[in-house]
DNA sequence: TGCATTTATATCGTACGCGATTAAATCGTA
DNA sequence: TACGATTTAATCGCGTACGATATAAATGCA
């Protein structure tokens, strides 16, 4: 009948909406948390990405890349050109496994090292910059590891 | 004291840990969210954020390019081009507001409009591929809002 | 030993994301 | 109404992300 209303189609409209999709929330939020680091990181000379990759390294070093790109979820095509860049500031050195030629092996030099103190620095202002009780964080990041596929 | 703990630098090595770090959290799972739905997309021939520009207008449709920039918190300097590969690839129209014609005007053409339905499948197809309980992924969508800055 | 297979990075092309800048249209106001 | 300020998109340069492919080294095995 001509009057009953479009069921599919109301369906799809309200599935659809921007505010409903967990995707766009994610996209949204990783964007604004990229930006909110962008002047802290400014002004350690280094990018978002790039910061990630000293946290791993941070924890221990020397890595391979393929250890590195374990640690984060990147592909060697993301990881390569981000640590030359890093090797170019002086942040990393990097160099072949004599055990097993394959194999690239990235260490902090000590500029890199002494960075660590910074982004210390960098990880406070993140937090005051949020401006959110520290347990909805921690319950938000928990969360957002579990989504892991 | 020399035997002392070094309270300093273990709260780095702790603070700074990877797994501790809500952005990385945030990182990641916005990178694993937009390789869930490369496949997908890949059949209708879009990216992810083209899809997201595409949820934006099949709420309302046509739209100046600042208003789809609002909505999804995105530059013009990231639009435009994306736009452009969505007009050439047929799903929308771009013109000027002869109104005013510092606005661009973007709306769905018929094959836009069309595309809709199949994104309903993607959206389906997407909530099987996470494998997680609707409740969970609804509080975490509200809480990664909240995340607003 | 010899050679196919596997593994570890690197390279390439495409598409973002964004800050900085530019260009054009409109607005506000003297 | 003239004209500087504001608004709106577009352009440019840089740095990701990633799939596909290439390359070289190591490994497996007949």
């Amino acid at each position: 009948m001509s009057s009953e209303p479009d069921i599919s189609k109301h369906d799809a409209v309200e599935v659809l909406r921007l505010d409903r999709q967990l995707c766009f929330a994610l996209y949204s939020a990783a964007n604004r948390v990229t930006r909110l680091y962008r002047p802290l990181l400014d002004a350690l000379g280094i990018t978002y990405p790039q910061y990630l990759a000293l946290l791993v390294l941070w924890e221990k070093s020397p890595r391979t890349v393929g250890e590195v790109g374990e640690a984060l979820d990147l592909e060697s095509s993301t990881l390569t050109p981000l640590l030359k860049r890093l090797e170019t500031a002086g942040l990393i050195a990097r160099g072949r496994d004599p055990q097993d030629e394959r194999r690239v092996i990235v260490s902090l030099t000590p500029a890199g090292e002494a960075m660590r103190d910074k982004a210390l620095e960098v990880a406070e202002q993140f937090f005051c910059k949020l401006d959110t009780p520290l347990p909805e964080l921690i319950e938000l990041r928990e969360r957002l590891k579990r989504l892991a596929v």
